[in-house]
DNA sequence: TTGTACGCGTTATCAT
DNA sequence: ATGATAACGCGTACAA
C-alpha cells in the first residue's frame, strides 16, 4: 500500500506538490488522480481511497494556473463594479465574494467608473485572464455589447432586465421602492414632498422618479416641476439640491431623495439652514446604506438588497456555469423606518 | 427551446490568436515572438517590425494563463484585506488598482475578516494562484509568520514596522495623529476630553489611545480613566460608549473618538440625548471618511491619506518585484477642521 | 541574433 | 475502470 518513498516530511505549505506526484505516492497514474478531483469518472474505492489518503500526507494542492490551461477552466470570475470603494456595491462584492469563495472560485474584481470604454477594456483584461464567467454590477455598457460578450462568456448583469443567451439579469424594482418611500411620506400627511433626482442616464434614476410621480398621482396630486431637484447621486449633489430649493421659496415639508448619499447631503443642507430632520422636514434616502443607521437623524430608506444582490448575482452565475439556468429573484423592496419622517403638523 | 448546453467544454475566447501564431505570420520562431513581448533579448528591427505588425494585425493577446505556467509570472498580486467593503480601507484598495493596473498587473482581493487563519488560508489561495506578490492591509497575522510567507513572496504590510528580506512595512503615525486631534481640542479651551478607543488587537488603537494620553500630559493634565471608553471601531460601539458616559455622570465637554465610525455613533448618542454638537460637546474622529465631510455636523477628524497608502503599498510592492529597495513613506498625520469642534464656553 | 526543444501541472482523448 | 499520451500557450536554457 504504502510506497517505500518516503519523503521525510513536506511542509504543507509551499504548494510544491504536484498531482503528478500524488499520482506516484499513490501507485495510479496522474489521470486517475486528475478524475478523482473532479468526479469526472467513477473509480474504485481502493484506489480513491489510496489517492485521498496521498493528498492529505503530501498536502496537493491544485495549481489553478495549470487548470486554466489545461481545462480551459480558470475557477475565476470576472466582476466589473463602478468604483471598489462604492458605499453601496461594496456589500454587493461582499455577497459575491462570499459565495464564489464557498465555490472554489475566485473574483476579479475590476472598475469601470462609470465609462462604457473602461468597461469594454476591464472586460478585454478580464477575458484574456481567461474568467469562466462574468458579473457586471449596473454598468454603461449597452445592451447589445453585453449581449455579444455573453455568447462567449457566460454573464450576470444587475440593474436591468435582459434576456440573452448566456446571460442572466438580476433587476430590483426600483419602481416599487420609490413608491412606497413616496407613499408613507403621503400617509404621514405631507403634500409638499420634494425628490432629488439621479442622474437619468442610469435607469435606477429613471424608475425612482417614476415611482415617485405615480405614488403622488394615484395619491390625486400633481407632479410639481418646482419640486423635482435633479441630482448626480453623490451627497454634494443632494446638498446642492437643498440649496436651491430652499432659494426658489417654494414650500416643501418633506423629501425624498433617490439615493442615501443624497439625502445625508440634503439634511446638511437643511441643517445648515437651520432647518431640523425630521422637525420642520421629513427625510427619505434610498438604498439603506450602512450609514444611515446611524446618521443624524437615522434615516428612513428604501432597503435595496446590496448584499443580497450579491450573493444571488453569483450563485445565478455559478448556476449558468453548471449549464443550468437560474431562477432567482431579487426581494421585494422594503422600506425601513427611522426616526427621519414623522407625521406633518400644520403649517408644515 | 432551451438545448442542454454542455458544460465546461468551450475556451472561452472569441479571437483565439496565440504567440505562435504570430510567429507563423511573421515568419520568425515564437522564441523570438516571446522574446519580443519581454524585451528579453535585442532583436534586430526588421523581425521585430515584422513581428510587432503581426500582432497588431492578427489582434494577439498574450495568454497570462500560460504565461503563468511558464514562467512563473502572473502579473497578478494579492492583496488581503479585512473586509472588501470595508469605508476605510475601501480608498486604498482602490489606490492600489490604480497603481497596479497601471503596471499591468491586476489585484486579486480578498478578505481576512480580521482572522489569522482566515488571512493564512488567504495566502494559501493566492499562492495556490501563483501572485507575483502580497499587499497586506494591516491584519492579524504575527510577525514572524509574516516574515516567513515573505521569504518566498514579496510582500508589503501596513500598519506596523517591520523588517525582513522581501518585506516592506508602510506605517502610520497613529501617535502624532492622536496627538494632533487632542491638542487641537486642548487648544480650544476643553480640559474633560473623553476618549473612545478602539480595541486594543489592533496596533493603530494602541497608539492613539498613547497620542491622547501623551497630548494630556503635555498639557499638564491627568488622564482620567473615567474619561475612556473603550471602543470597537465600529458606529454602535461609540454610541453605548458616549451612553456610558452619559450614565457615569462624569462631567466632559469634548469627545475624541478613535476613528469616525465610532465617532458618528458618538454623535448620534449625543443627539438622541439632546446635546448637541459642537454647541455643547466637542467631537473629534480619525481616519476622515468619505462620510465625514457631510455628517451633521461636519466631522473634525485626522486626515489618514487611505487612497495614498493604498498607491504606496501598490508601488512599493512593484518596485520590490523589480528587485530594488523601495523606500517610500506615507505622509504625516493632518488634523482637518470643520464644524464639529469649537471654543469651550463657560460651564463646559 | 535566432531557432530548437523541453518544461510548467493539469485535463481530455483515445486506447485498453 | 484505468493508463498512456497529447495538448494547453508560453518562457527559456541550450545550441547554432
Amino acid at each position: 500500500m504504502r510506497s517505500k518513498s518516503s519523503p521525510a516530511r513536506h511542509a504543507a505549505s509551499g504548494g510544491k506538490v504536484t498531482l503528478e506526484m500524488v499520482a506516484q505516492h499513490s501507485g495510479v497514474s496522474p489521470a486517475t488522480v486528475s478524475r478523482i478531483l473532479n468526479g469526472t469518472a467513477v473509480v474504485s474505492d481502493e484506489k480513491r481511497e489510496a489517492v485521498d489518503r496521498a493528498i492529505a500526507e503530501l498536502g496537493f494542492v491544485p495549481n489553478p494556473i495549470a487548470r486554466g490551461l489545461a481545462g480551459g477552466r480558470t475557477l475565476s470570475v470576472g466582476v466589473i463594479t463602478q468604483a471598489i470603494d462604492s458605499p453601496f456595491y461594496g456589500v454587493a462584492l461582499r455577497g459575491i465574494e462570499e459565495v464564489l469563495d464557498k465555490a472554489g472560485y475566485i473574483p476579479l474584481f475590476v472598475s469601470g467608473h462609470w465609462d462604457a470604454d473602461e468597461e469594454k477594456r476591464c472586460i478585454e483584461v478580464l477575458r484574456s485572464r481567461r474568467v469562466d464567467g462574468l458579473i457586471v454590477l449596473t454598468g454603461r455598457l449597452g445592451d447589445a455589447e453585453l449581449g455579444k460578450v455573453a455568447k462567449t462568456l457566460p454573464t450576470v448583469i444587475t440593474g436591468r432586465v435582459l434576456k440573452a443567451p448566456g446571460l442572466y439579469s438580476l433587476q430590483f424594482d426600483d419602481f416599487e421602492g420609490a413608491r412606497l418611500a413616496t407613499e408613507h411620506l403621503l400617509q404621514l400627511g405631507h403634500r409638499r414632498i420634494a425628490f432629488i433626482a439621479g442622474d437619468p442616464v442610469h435607469p435606477d434614476a429613471v424608475e425612482r422618479l417614476r415611482g415617485y410621480k405615480a405614488a403622488l398621482q394615484a395619491a390625486g396630486l400633481k407632479p410639481r416641476a418646482a419640486l423635482q431637484l435633479q441630482g448626480s447621486f453623490i451627497e454634494e449633489s443632494g446638498r446642492e439640491a437643498v440649496q436651491r430649493l430652499l432659494a426658489s421659496g417654494e414650500p416643501f415639508s418633506a423629501i425624498f431623495a433617490a439615493n442615501d448619499q443624497m439625502a445625508f447631503g440634503a439634511a446638511l443642507a437643511l441643517y445648515e439652514h437651520g432647518l431640523r430632520v425630521p422637525e420642520d422636514v421629513s427625510l427619505v434616502g434610498f438604498d439603506d446604506l450602512a450609514g444611515a443607521t446611524h446618521s443624524i437623524p437615522p434615516l428612513t430608506t428604501v432597503q435595496q438588497p446590496g448584499l443580497e444582490m450579491g450573493r444571488l448575482a453569483a450563485s445565478s452565475l455559478l448556476q449558468l456555469l453548471a449549464g443550468e439556468r437560474p431562477k432567482v429573484t431579487l426581494p421585494k423592496p422594503q422600506l425601513v423606518v427611522r426616526a427621519s419622517t414623522r407625521r406633518m403638523v400644520a403649517g408644515g
